[in-house]
DNA sequence: TTGTCGCGGGG
DNA sequence: GTGTACGCGACAA
C-alpha cells in the first residue's frame, strides 16, 4: 500500500519493527535496541545519522568558506563540512543545516553568533528561541529516519520491570532504604532487604543498593515503572547512592542515572519542600541509556484529566478504583512502614510485593495509551509518557511533518495580546425535574475544527487538520477492531490503546491553538473561532430542543440536560434529539447521552441524578468533596434519593434521624472526623502557630503527642467545647477508639447549614425552612409535610440566535 | 465577599 | 539546559 504523505506525517515512514529504545549522542552515533514480538531476543545496533538544526539564515555560517556546501554537493558529508539545504515556503527557519557532529554544526553557529553580536555565545539557548530549532539527539534521529518506537509490538513485548523503595521516612538526607520489592512481566519477583546479608547500617544499605543495580542489570529490561517513579524512587535512590559512593550503572550502556529537564505536563509538581534545592529535587526527570523510566502516576493523570472519576491519584485508590487490588492486599499505613518492618518484616515483604504488582496492573491499564503515541511521535516514549498532548506530541509531529515536506517552519507563536474566550455555560432552571434527558456533541471542538477547517494560519500545509482528519478516522477503525477482538486478548488491548492515544491527540488540537508561547503554530484567533462557532451550536441546540416542548436545565459547552413533558416515551425524547442533530453540519454529531428518571440541580456543574434503575450519581464540589465529614455525605444521598422520588416525609425523616443520631451520639465519631494530612513537621507549625493556629495540628497537640511525622494522616474532629481533638487510628489508619465526645450541636449546625442548603433549590424558602427547621428551637409556622413538594424554578431563557455569551 | 496559601504523591 | 501547572478548598481578613 503506498502510504500518503498525510499518513507519514503520522506514522513516519520507516518501518523498522520492534524499536524499544533510542540512544543517540552528538557524535552522530545512535544505539537502538530492538525486540522481535513474542520472542525474548534483545538486539542491539549501530546506526549513524547527520546531527541537523534548522536556521532562519546561513549567515552566521558563511565564515566556513569552503565548509559550507549545498547538501547535493560533493564533500558535503565530509566530517568537517556543515551541509545546508533550503526549506520551501515562508517561514522563520528555511535552512536546515547538518553536520557529522554537533559540536561540529554548534560550534561553527557559535563562532558566527559571536562574531556577529561581538560577544562571547556559548550555548545555543542563548540566541534565543527564534535563532536556531535544536531538538535533543533522538528526536534528530527519529525525525531525520521517519522511525518510531514500538512497530509490530503489543504492550507485553516489552520487558517491563518494577521496583518500589521501603524507607524508613521521606527525605533522602536523613533517611534510609531498607528494602526494595522488585517484578517483571516475565514472571520475576523478589524482594530485597538490608537484614539479609549479615551487615549493619550504610554498609547494608550500599549493599542493597549494588544487588538492586545488579538485579536490574541482570534481569535487563526495557521499561522500569513505578508510581512516583520521578517524584520518589529515583531521586531517593540517587541521593542515597550518592551519599554512600555507589554507582547506579542502570543503564544497557554508558552506564549511569541522568537528570533530564522536566518536561511541561505531567511533571511532578511544586511541592512543599522546604527550599529550591528540595523543589529541584522533585521537578527532576530521570533518563538512563537503552531503559525508558516510566511512571505511572502520569498515566493516572492523563487519565484522570478526561475522566475525572479517581477518588485520588495514589496507587492504593487507584488500583481499587480499578478493581486492581487482590484480596489479600496487605496494608500498612506509610508513616508506620518502618516500625512495623522491626516488628513483622513479612507483613512488609508482602505490602511491598502488592506495591508492585498493583504498579504493574496500573501501567497495564493505563499506560496503554503512551505506548501507542510513541508508535506516532518523533520522541522516546519516557518523553511521551510525561509531555503534554500538546507541546509534548502535536508538535513533534509537525515540526516531523514540516520537514518531512521539505518546508520552512514558523518561529514558536506568541501571543498578540489577543483575549481568548470560552464557552458558554449557562444554568436554565434550578430545582428538581423529572424525565431527564442528556444530550451532547462529541468531540465538539475538534468537530468544529474539521467541519469549518478551522486550522492555525501559520500552518501552510494545513498539517494540523490533515494530522486531526487521519486521527479521528483511524481511531473509529480502532474502535472497531477492539470491538471485534476478544476480551482480553492482546489486539484488544493494542487498539483499545491505540484509540485512547488518539481520542487525547484530538482532544488536545484545540488546545494547541489556543496556547500562544508554548507550542509553535498557536493561533489564538482560531481557537476564538471554533469557541465562537461553539456557542452558537450550544446555542442553537436549547432553542430547538425547548421549541420542541423540552424544558432546558443546564447547558454546558458542548451538551445540555434537559426535561421532557409527562407522557413522553424514550421514543419521544430521542426523535426531539433526533430532529435537532439534523439541523447541525454533518461532522457535527449530537449524541442521545442518556435518560435519567430525576435530577437535582444546584449550580452549573452541580447536580445529582437518579437513573431509571434506581441508582443515584452526585456530581461537582456541592456533593462530592473528599475532605466532607462521612455524615454529611451519607445525610445528603439518603435525603437527595428521597427527594428525587418526591418523598419529602423521607427527606424530613433522614434529616431528623441525622440529628438524632447527632444529638444522642450513637453515630460513630469516625463519622464526623476529617481526614486530614499533616504536612508541616512539628518544628515549622510551632514557628508559626503564634500567628495562626490550624485545627489539625492543635488537634494532635491536645492528644498529648508534640512529635509527628511530616505527611502524617490524621482523623479531626471538634470536641465538646469546640476543642479540636484527634480520633486515634492503628497503623493501617482505622479509628482504634470512639470517645464519642463529639460536639454535636456544632455537627448539627453543618448538617443544616453545609448539607441540608445543598437542598434548598428544590424548595421554596418557607418549605425548605419547615423542612430543615432547627429541632433545638421548632418554627411555629410550620406548615405540614405532606402537602410540600420540590419545585423546579426557571433561572434563564434560552440565549438568542446571534447573542450567545 | 475577597484574597492568600497550600495541596496533590512517595515512606 | 530553563522555566511557566492547575484547579480547588480552607482559612483569614
Amino acid at each position: 500500500m503506498q502510504a500518503s504523505l498525510e499518513d507519514e506525517w503520522l506514522w513516519g515512514w520507516d518501518a523498522t519493527p520492534g524499536i524499544v529504545s533510542v540512544w543517540a549522542e552528538r557524535t552522530g552515533r545512535a544505539v537502538v535496541w530492538r525486540r522481535a514480538a513474542g520472542s525474548d531476543t534483545l538486539t542491539r545496533e549501530e546506526d549513524r545519522f547527520r546531527p541537523w538544526l534548522l536556521l532562519p539564515a546561513l549567515d552566521d555560517l558563511t565564515h566556513l568558506g569552503a565548509r559550507l556546501l549545498p547538501e547535493e554537493a560533493p564533500g558535503a558529508e565530509l566530517f568537517d563540512s556543515v551541509a545546508w539545504r533550503e526549506l520551501t515556503g515562508a517561514g522563520q527557519f528555511r535552512y536546515l543545516v547538518s553536520a557529522s557532529d554537533s559540536r561540529t554544526l554548534e560550534a561553527a553557529v557559535l563562532a558566527g553568533a559571536s562574531a556577529r553580536l561581538k560577544r562571547q555565545i556559548t550555548r545555543l539557548a542563548d540566541l534565543g528561541d527564534e535563532a536556531a530549532l535544536s531538538l535533543p539527539p533522538e528526536e534528530q534521529y527519529l525525525v531525520a529516519t521517519g522511525r518510531t518506537y514500538f512497530g509490530g509490538l503489543a504492550f507485553d513485548d516489552l520487558h517491563r520491570l518494577q521496583f518500589d523503595l521501603e524507607t524508613t521516612g521521606l527525605n533522602p538526607a536523613q533517611h534510609s532504604i531498607f528494602l526494595v520489592a522488585v517484578r517483571d512481566n516475565r514472571g520475576f519477583s523478589a524482594v530485597l532487604d538490608v537484614a539479609e546479608r549479615g551487615l549493619d547500617g550504610p554498609a547494608a544499605e550500599a549493599d542493597l543498593i549494588r544487588r538492586l543495580v545488579a538485579l536490574i542489570r541482570q534481569r535487563d529490561p526495557d521499561v522500569i515503572e513505578n508510581h512516583n517513579l520521578h517524584g520518589f524512587d529515583l531521586p531517593f535512590l540517587a541521593r542515597r547512592a550518592e551519599l554512600l559512593g555507589v554507582t547506579l550503572a542502570l543503564g544497557r550502556i554508558g552506564g549511569g542515572l541522568r537528570r533530564r529537564p522536566a518536561s511541561r505536563g505531567y511533571g511532578p509538581w511544586r511541592g512543599a519542600e522546604a527550599d529550591a534545592s528540595e523543589r529541584d529535587e522533585a521537578r527532576g526527570r530521570y533518563t538512563v541509556a537503552g531503559r525508558e523510566l516510566i511512571d505511572t502516576l502520569d498515566a493516572v493523570r492523563r487519565y484522570d484529566f478526561a475522566a475525572r472519576d479517581l477518588p485520588g491519584h495514589g496507587l492504593k485508590a487507584v488500583a481499587r478504583h480499578f478493581g486492581l487490588a487482590s484480596p489479600d492486599r496487605e496494608y500498612v499505613a506509610g508513616a508506620q512502614v518502618y516500625q512495623t518492618w522491626l516488628v513483622d518484616p513479612a507483613r512488609v515483604r508482602h505490602y511491598a510485593l502488592d506495591d508492585v504488582n498493583e504498579a504493574d496492573g496500573v501501567a497495564r491499564l493505563l499506560g496503554g495509551a503512551a505506548f501507542a503515541l510513541a508508535r506516532m511521535a518523533p520522541r522516546r516514549y519516557e518523553r511521551l509518557a510525561d509531555a503534554g498532548p500538546a507541546t509534548g506530541v502535536l508538535d513533534p509531529l509537525l515540526v516531523r511533518a514540516y520537514l518531512r515536506a521539505g518546508a520552512a517552519l514558523p518561529a514558536r507563536s506568541v501571543s498578540d495580546g489577543v483575549q481568548h474566550s470560552g464557552a458558554s455555560l449557562y444554568l436554565f432552571a434550578a430545582g428538581v425535574a423529572t424525565r431527564v434527558v442528556k444530550a451532547d456533541v462529541s468531540s465538539l471542538y475538534p468537530s468544529l475544527m474539521r467541519q469549518y477547517r478551522i486550522g492555525p494560519a501559520s500552518d501552510r500545509l494545513g498539517a494540523l487538520l490533515a494530522l486531526v482528519d487521519r486521527l479521528v478516522e483511524q481511531r473509529l477503525a480502532a474502535k472497531r477492531r477492539a470491538r471485534a477482538a476478544p476480551p482480553g486478548s492482546r489486539e484488544r488491548h493494542t487498539d483499545e490503546a491505540l484509540s485512547a492515544a488518539m481520542k487525547i491527540l484530538v482532544n488536545s488540537a484545540y488546545g494547541y491553538l489556543a496556547a500562544p508561547g508554548l507550542t509553535r503554530f498557536a493561533d489564538v484567533h482560531a481557537a476564538n473561532e471554533v469557541t465562537r462557532r461553539g456557542r452558537a451550536v450550544l446555542g442553537l441546540l436549547c432553542r430547538e430542543l425547548a421549541a420542541r416542548g423540552a424544558t432546558l436545565i443546564e447547558g454546558d459547552t458542548d451538551g445540555v440536560y434537559f426535561a421532557v413533558p409527562e407522557g413522553w416515551s424514550e421514543a419521544d425524547e430521542r426523535r426531539i434529539v433526533a430532529e435537532v442533530a439534523t439541523l447541525l453540519p454533518p461532522l457535527i454529531r449530537l449524541e442521545f447521552e442518556g435518560r435519567y428518571a430525576a435530577m437535582l440541580s444546584h449550580e452549573p456543574k452541580n447536580y445529582a441524578l437518579l437513573a431509571w434503575d434506581g441508582a443515584l450519581t452526585l456530581r461537582g464540589v456541592a456533593f462530592r468533596s473528599s475532605r466532607a465529614e462521612p455524615f454529611g455525605e451519607i445525610f445528603l444521598r439518603e435525603a437527595i434519593a428521597a427527594l428525587l422520588i418526591d418523598d419529602i416525609p423521607g427527606v424530613r425523616r433522614a434529616y431528623l434521624a441525622m440529628v438524632e443520631a447527632l444529638q444522642r451520639r450513637t453515630l460513630a465519631t469516625r463519622l464526623v472526623a476529617a481526614r486530614v494530612r499533616l504536612s508541616k513537621t512539628p518544628e515549622r507549625y510551632l514557628a508559626t502557630r503564634g500567628a495562626r493556629r490550624e485545627a489539625s495540628y492543635e488537634a494532635v497537640l491536645a492528644s498529648g503527642r508534640t512529635r509527628w511525622e511530616q505527611g502524617e494522616h490524621a482523623l479531626v474532629y471538634r470536641a465538646t467545647g469546640g476543642q479540636p481533638a484527634l480520633l486515634p487510628t492503628t497503623d493501617d489508619g482505622e479509628p482504634s477508639d470512639d470517645p464519642r465526645d463529639y460536639d454535636a450541636t456544632h455537627y448539627i449546625r453543618l448538617l443544616r447549614e453545609t448539607f441540608a442548603a445543598r437542598l434548598a433549590r428544590a424548595f421554596t424558602p418557607d418549605d425548605f425552612a419547615t423542612l430543615f427547621d432547627n429541632p433545638i428551637q421548632p418554627s411555629l409556622f410550620a406548615s405540614p409535610i405532606e402537602t410540600i413538594h420540590p419545585t423546579l424554578t426557571a433561572r434563564m431563557a434560552p440565549p438568542v440566535e446571534g447573542d450567545e455569551q
